[in-house]
DNA sequence: CGCCAGGTTGATTTCGCTCAAGCAATGTGG
DNA sequence: CCACATTGCTTGAGCGAAATCAACCTGGCG
């Protein structure tokens, strides 16, 4: 492996935005050749260790992310130093796209919460391509908007539902992204969080959670053991936020 | 006056695009002549009444929302009729973008505060304006992406600010957008909101609303007549959502 | 072995919601 | 002009969910 200082630029593993895996999943599938070889030229990769951060509140905008391998969360602190982790990016992202498009400084932090590998795509270069594609500009309308679209779908959560609710559709979420949801029947899979990370991301506190997970497992809902859940009846899961579905 | 009825069509005002008052703090400030020859073709004015709804959640997006005069209100409600007012729209300001720009359906409804006029717009025109001219996605990228800056600024203060807190910040916010705000010294404005739309804002009940706006007038640190709010020290009102500041 | 981070548990408190009633201003029909 | 609904807002009492504070596990690691 290369070295693994904070944030250390890398030559090992995909060579180039060509050979790149998760182009296909990226804004970037709309560029012509010419514009991804000027992506390409514009394009720095790095890697981080969990715990690393990639930006910070407050830093300027340099350029955008593109996730290629591990996981990275984004997290908005206040002056008291409570915070919210809003959301997690994984392979195929974009990560800090908000910053510049907005044209303001970062708003919020994001910290590898996994090994990963970004390629770092400078602030100019993105505008260039901005500005001559529209169907570029199109796509990240598309990724703001969704993502726009979930954040006031977590506004309306946080305000109406409970501690229990927010976890139960949380777990519904995760499930999606990294579990294989065979559709019915039991499930298992991985928590790709902490106890306080999962805290963080429905907005309660690492003690709250922790009875709350008590509580859906003597309820029969769930199964903890570390990191691996085990839903029997994924029903009694999606009931506990929507119970009107199955009245 | 013409017809009030829902949603009503209308000739009075503005005649078109060329004309119109507001159209220099749009994101088509940014079009040709030929293109606003084009908008203005796939422009219809609107009129409502206070109470009407522009749409619903769940409808299809038809287009986009130009405002000329009035106020409108986007709100979400859940399952049990919980409801949040996500933000206030005004002069100048484009409603229902995000889903046309998601290529969702409404995720939110929008209902008149005042009496409004607005321009309907419909798809076929702002996909084409769009795809042609990527100024006009960039104008709509930055605005999209800052309107997700302040929800997720939302999702931290409704997650770790009690309240008060949040209804002060309300305050300042509703006293930039509809106050004069001559910067020091005693301010006194107008709310153009309900005790129960300014609940909904910050997403709590009328009577916590109501208990807040007591203790803050006993604290002296606002005073409420109906919908005049006079505000002795601005800095006190800051300090109740931003007490690091006075540190 | 002792330390420490991550997690759990318990006791207590507080904030804000719910339910219920009361009140002032406005409107409506007889 | 009065009885009466209706609407928007306030007030009170009680309760419950979740935060806070504090102690205490437990497993990994120097």
């Amino acid at each position: 492996m290369a070295d693994t200082g904070s944030g250390s630029q890398s030559g090992s593993g995909s060579i180039n935005c060509f050979t790149c895996q998760v182009r296909d999943r990226t804004e970037w599938c709309v560029l012509s050749d010419a514009e991804i070889e000027l992506l390409n030229k514009g394009r720095i990769t790095k890697e981080y260790l969990p715990g690393e951060v990639i930006f910070h509140e407050g830093d300027p905008c340099r350029g955008v992310f593109c996730m290629e391998t591990g996981m990275v969360g984004v997290r908005k602190t206040d002056a008291d130093g409570n915070s919210v982790l809003l959301y997690l990016v994984t392979p195929g992202d974009t990560l800090g796209y908000r910053a510049l498009l907005a044209g303001e400084d970062y708003q919020a932090s994001a910290e590898a919460l996994e090994p990963t590998r970004i390629c770092v795509i400078d602030s100019p270069t993105v505008r260039s391509l901005l500005e001559h594609n529209p169907a570029l500009g199109l796509r990240y309308l598309k990724r703001v908007s969704r993502s726009l679209g979930s954040a006031e779908e977590k506004i309306l959560h946080n305000a109406t539902l409970s501690v229990r609710a927010r976890f139960a559709h949380l777990l519904m979420v995760l499930l999606d992204k990294y579990g294989h949801k065979n559709s019915e029947g039991p499930t298992e899979f991985e928590l790709p969080l902490s106890r306080h990370d999962l805290a963080a991301m429905i907005g309660t506190t690492p003690e709250s959670m922790s009875r709350t997970i008590k509580k859906m497992e003597s309820d029969g809902v769930a199964k903890f053991a570390g990191r691996t859940v085990h839903i029997p009846v994924l029903e009694s899961l999606i009931m506990e936020f929507e119970p009107e579905t199955f009245l």
